[in-house]
RNA sequence: GGCCCCGUAGCUCAGCAGGAUAGAGCGGCCGCCUCCUAAGCGGCAGGUCACAGGUUCGAAUCCUGUCGGGGUCGCCA
């Protein structure tokens, strides 16, 4: 149920009836002006439930003025049942009171439909990749990886949400120099597990992560590799540390809660033939050359000589430069292997693909979107969410960390110190692109300024009222409070919360064609916020109060409204990943 | 220098598909617990939405330019 999309269709029937009745005169309105009809919510309440900019959006192909159209449509809503009341104000806005029953109803949608209230048909099941985390198979999650993983998640489960089927992928790097280099650092530690003393030379992974793979070495191949030459072990010492280290990442994920459904090999592409033919299709299309590219404008680099290379012509499809795909020894760029994977996404027939990266990878959009646009015809359209950088801090003073030491702050230990539903909110609390603060303590803080606690604090709020209204001889149960007569719900602050309510079917849509899964959780806040307030109004004036000893009617009403708060409220966090609390300790 | 992101209250940030008088939290000030969790709520103060143009009936939102902050810039991924 969609209470504004129920009204936008009343709406567009008034619209219609005007223009059949032919008091639209000028060119009949394209599909395109249509589609800039909204029925929303006015900034101020006091102008009413809903807003539509109808009149001042046909105004113009019809040539009258913006007003009088409003007059002439404002009949014709009125005439319905749904809406009470209908002004027109402003520039030509139509502001509509809705029938408290439409707001009442709200209710009860909610609590029939539960965990699934505001799911949407919107993405009409289409088949949606989203690929992320893709962090090098070379040690554990840290947190810049947490955040993509997060937010990678929760926008899947919200796309799921909106009606699109989801595929969750994750693109392991295992093709290229930087698993030799974990193959080198793991032989050393394997020298160590024989009681040798490790070399970890400079631009080696020091990680002591690596000690259990040493020993696991061991275990499997004894000293046979001991004296071997590195040609002898580096393939055996790879794969084997490539695959500990997956099940790692695997442990990391699970512990906060991110399940893939595809791990996509990149080493899998090799031999395979899958990047040949790729380019080869490319070639085709007259896409692929020999070039010496311009050097970078501005300062530059001290080895810069202008060299002969197998490019990319990326320009055509709105690169700023064509992109080679051939390093100067013959191999690949990483570049050419990510092309055959997006051709193999495309391939496996998605409908839409987004790659969530860390914004460090900023300058790879352009090349990555050229080269989707340029296999799949432009059919298939490519989004790249990129998410900030993470600052840590721990009560106010940030918390370094130095990678080359090999010490820094990894997903384990965010999630073992503040657990995977306060790590994945707080996550969410900030835009992807936006830097985030992440404060080990203030993320536990029992306060307003922190999210996570005031929506748990909310849920949790309610489920202790249902305990006491059940105290009072109150059934509590959904089908109970599900039948309750909602007509004394009257009070600004219940109507306002209903409205709440209501939003939540249309902001589940916003988000999910913004690939925002920020959005439910402000909404959240927001939800909760509400809801504290009218607790609080039963603190001051008790006849507001919630259970009402005389008046068990009332009582059920109200109860009703709480438990519909608390329904959106964890259907909100479900999306999100995080599981609502039932009492706060 | 090129490209990308950002610039909104003292601070941290929202701003819904271009809509009406731009919002929240923190910090400051003033109130509310014999009462369902005061871990909360209400109120007051605080803004040239970086700047200048443009499109539009209407711009924080879209376009161009300038300034400021961050990221990135062939043979790392």
């Amino acid at each position: 149920m969609n209470l504004f999309a129920e009204i936008k269709t009343v709406v567009l029937e008034a619209v219609a009836r005007l223009a059949a009745e032919g008091v639209l005169p000028g060119e009949p309105a394209t599909s395109e002006i249509m589609a800039g009809i909204t029925v929303e919510p006015p900034r101020d309440a006091s102008h009413g439930d809903m807003a539509t900019n109808a009149a001042m959006v046909l105004a113009r192909p019809a040539g009258v003025r913006p007003r009088d159209l409003a007059e002439k449509l404002a009949p014709l809503l009125e005439a319905d049942d749904r809406i009470a009341e209908v002004t027109v104000a402003g520039p030509g806005f139509i502001n509509l009171r809705l029938a408290p029953a439409l707001w009442h109803g709200v209710i009860g949608a909610v609590l029939a439909e539960g965990a699934d209230f505001g799911r949407s048909k919107m993405g009409a099941g289409q088949r949606v990749n989203i690929e992320f985390v893709s962090a090098n198979p070379t040690g554990p999650l840290h947190v810049g990886h947490t955040r993509g993983a997060v937010f990678g998640d929760a926008l899947a489960s919200l796309l799921d949400f909106a009606g699109y089927r989801v595929s969750r992928e994750y693109y392991i790097n295992d093709g290229g120099a930087q698993v030799d280099v974990l193959a080198r650092s793991a032989f050393e530690r394997y020298r160590e597990a024989h009681g040798l003393n490790p070399e970890i030379a400079e631009g080696l992974y020091p990680g002591d992560y690596l000690v259990p793979v040493g020993e696991a070495l061991k275990a499997e191949f004894g000293d046979t590799l001991l004296d071997q030459p590195e040609d002898a072990w580096l393939e055996k010492v790879r794969d084997f540390a490539t695959a500990m280290m997956m099940d790692l990442i695997r442990a990391d994920l699970k512990a906060l809660g991110v399940v893939m459904d595809v791990f996509y090999s990149e080493k899998s592409l090799y031999g395979s033939g899958r990047i040949e033919a790729t380019l080869a299709d490319l070639e085709a299309r007259g896409l692929i050359y020999q070039g010496v590219l311009e050097p970078p404008k501005g300062r530059l680099p001290e080895d810069w000589e202008p060299r002969p290379q197998t490019l990319f012509k990326s320009t055509e499809y709105g690169d700023d430069v064509d992109r080679p795909i051939r390093k100067a020894d013959g191999a690949w760029t990483y570049f050419a292997p990510d092309i055959a994977y997006h051709k193999d996404k495309i391939d496996r027939g998605f409908d839409l693909l987004i790659d969530v990266w860390g914004a460090d990878h900023g300058g790879y959009v352009k090349r990555m979107k050229a080269v989707v646009a340029a296999l799949s015809d432009n059919r298939v359209p490519l989004d790249i969410k990129l998410c900030q950088l993470v600052k840590l801090y721990k009560d106010g003073e940030p918390f370094k960390m130095s990678k080359r030491a090999g010490v820094f702050v990894t997903l384990r230990e965010v999630v073992d110190e503040v657990g995977a539903d306060v790590t994945r909110f707080v996550m969410l609390t900030r835009k992807n692109d936006a830097p985030l603060d992440f404060d080990f303590v203030k993320v536990l803080e029992q306060s307003r300024d922190n999210p996570v606690w005031y929506v748990q604090y909310a849920h949790a709020r309610i489920r202790s009222l249902m305990l006491r209204a059940g105290e009072a001889g109150l059934e509590t149960g959904d089908s109970t409070l599900a039948s309750a007569a909602l007509a004394g719900l009257i009070d600004d602050a219940e109507l306002g919360l209903m409205r709440k309510l209501a939003e939540f079917p249309r902001l589940v849509e916003t988000a999910a064609t913004h690939h925002e899964p920020h959005r439910v959780a402000f909404y959240l806040y927001d939800l909760a916020s509400e809801f504290h307030s009218w607790w609080n109004r039963g603190q001051d004036q008790p006849a507001l109060r919630m259970i009402r000893d005389d008046d068990p009617g009332l009582s059920r009403a109200r109860l009703a409204l709480a438990r519909a708060v608390q329904v959106v409220i964890s259907a909100g966090l479900g999306i999100l990943g995080v599981t609502p609390i039932n009492e706060m300790k």
